[in-house]
DNA sequence: TAGATTGTTAATCGATTAACAATC
DNA sequence: TAGATTGTTAATCGATTAACAATC
């Protein structure tokens, strides 16, 4: 894999919203795209997009065209290793696993959930989709060679699921329950807050009513 | 409103980190935390954390003790306006809209969402919570002076959902929808991007797998 | 050619960390 | 008192932006 290891986590995070954006664009029919109308469209700088995509583009921006989009597309999918969806399991069948689990739009961001574990299966089956109890779960993950689980059961059970994922073989957790996960070293955990993303908007938004007051 | 306006947004993102490791701490027993077990636990320096905890906090950590936990955590609660809940309406009740109107722990970061909306309404509650038509969106918000919205529709639908909650008088915005909206520079947006979280965890993960063979 | 646009080097900005005096 | 811990000032680090030469 020759993905380049000094690319910045700020230019990663931007890669899968210009991946959006381009497909966009592809699809009523441009073929190029300055630095410049990306820059707007997007709401960041023309030098930022530059400089982003020239460290995973395999040609380089042409003068006074811009960048190529199908190229680009394919180069971004590429680095961000879409080219070979990863097969996810996700542990917790309440309503923000099922949501997961029967969300098609992760395809389109190189992930494939293929099963979900709960301790109680309500459902066989989420929009096609299986639902296996827990004691399942270690010998599905060695079976499929699974490598990426993501947590979504309540925060009291979810050490015990991360230890479980990790046992079977998991290396890659994302975590949705809202605590602080202990791991080894070898294992890469994200946790989503959305606490922190909330905390941001409320914040703002007081400030703002606060003013119109 | 004495929110100090210079408090960083990075900072402003921790909180609830904080709030969550405090209120845990005071459920078993902790009355006083020093930066640096809050720093180790949570996996940040000692220093940011004392930085941060001066900003919000109404009396100083003391030295030989540390910070008393019940005053910080009311302090945090109070910075981020948790101790009057937000009522949010969200729009969109698929998957991830009933997943949220059925969470309850969103009351625990100061969000109460009252109500649903969706073009098809299949359900008439979840978990004792109304889902609406959209028909009703306008009035409701209206009525129930609803400032805060949740956009959890198909891309192809958010910019118009965006606009009527604006026109009825929403000022922020959470937007789940993975697309870029336009609003007016008084309103404020938050876009929740999971798939730049997921390319985050990929990423790592491939260089793990890779150093692994 | 002229001009739009890229890619790169240097400057700026913001956030984190290091060092250390102040304090209980 | 001695020592742990805070709060603050200065240094470092990383990311973004500004300036501009190179290129088609």
């Amino acid at each position: 894999m020759e993905r380049p290891a000094n690319i910045s986590n700020a230019t990663i995070s931007r890669m899968p919203g210009y991946l959006r954006y381009l497909r966009d664009a592809k699809l009523v029919g441009r073929e190029y795209l300055s630095s410049s109308t990306i820059a707007k469209d997007m709401a960041i700088s023309a030098v930022l997009v530059r400089k982003d995509l020239a460290l995973v583009s395999s040609v380089p921006g042409k003068p006074r065209y811009g960048f190529e989009v199908g190229g680009l597309i394919r180069d971004i999918e590429k680095f961000l290793g879409y080219d070979n969806l990863s097969a996810a399991v996700v542990v917790g069948a309440g309503g923000l696993g099922k949501a997961f689990l029967g969300y098609e739009g992760f395809q389109n961001y190189g992930l494939n959930i293929i099963a979900a574990f709960d301790q109680q299966v309500r459902e066989e089956t989420v929009r096609g989709k299986p639902v296996y109890p827990m004691e399942r779960l270690s010998s599905f993950i060695e079976e499929q060679n699974i490598k990426l689980g993501i947590i979504t059961v309540p925060k009291a059970a979810a050490q015990k699921v991360c230890d479980q994922l990790i046992e079977a073989g998991v290396r890659g957790i994302w975590n949705f329950a809202n605590t602080q996960l202990s791991v080894p070293r070898t294992i890469v955990v994200k946790n989503v807050d959305l606490a922190a993303s909330l905390a941001l908007l409320s914040g703002e938004l007081a400030n703002l009513l606060q003013q119109s007051k």
